[in-house]
DNA sequence: GCCAACGTTGGC
DNA sequence: GCCAACGTTGGC
């Protein structure tokens, strides 16, 4: 059981477009980083935690808590030549790019990512980091139990 | 819109 | 294998 942190832009997909989806459920499709796709091909199970991040948008902080519903399997965008995420290098045989699902726990009230600056305890996270772009990156469980029971209004 | 930081590409 | 050029991310 691993815990994540999951970028979503919310003109592609907020929070309120993943609770409106069949099962609250969603496709992670189109990560076209390797490091961001072996997370999810490599590391992730069934159930991990997942906190639902806005970012490029007005407002960016974590959305809503949501987990790993289904283990990663091929992207079927890659394969789709007038998708946008199409890669002409891939093939069904020997696919490159690879998504979980994932699926709504509970929409919050939205964390700001000035306010996730604002704790000690949260300093390491990786989303934090100078620099840092990666749109999937690992949650310490520690990490996931401050912001669980610190910052998660009720 | 700006721009720092980082990943990828491709010539050599 | 190096590295310059280019493209992308994403906060501000």
């Amino acid at each position: 059981m691993r815990y994540w942190l999951m970028k979503s832009e919310p003109t592609d997909c907020s929070i309120d477009d993943l609770a409106a989806l069949p099962d609250q459920t969603v496709a992670w499709y189109g990560v076209r980083n390797y490091q961001a796709r072996n997370f999810m091909r490599n590391q992730m199970s069934i159930g991990d935690g997942v906190m639902f991040y806005h970012s490029n948008c007005k407002q960016p902080g974590i959305a809503g808590i949501a987990k790993v519903s289904a283990l990663a399997y091929p992207d079927t965008t890659q394969f789709n030549p007038k998708n946008k995420y199409f890669d002409p290098k891939a093939t069904q045989e020997q696919p490159r790019w690879f998504n979980v699902d994932v699926q709504l726990v509970q929409k919050i009230a939205l964390i700001p990512l000035s306010e996730l600056r604002q704790h000690p305890e949260l300093a390491q996270m990786r989303t934090l980091q100078r620099g840092n772009r990666l749109s999937i990156t690992p949650l310490d469980p520690t990490e996931w139990k401050f912001i669980m029971s610190e910052l998660v209004q009720n």
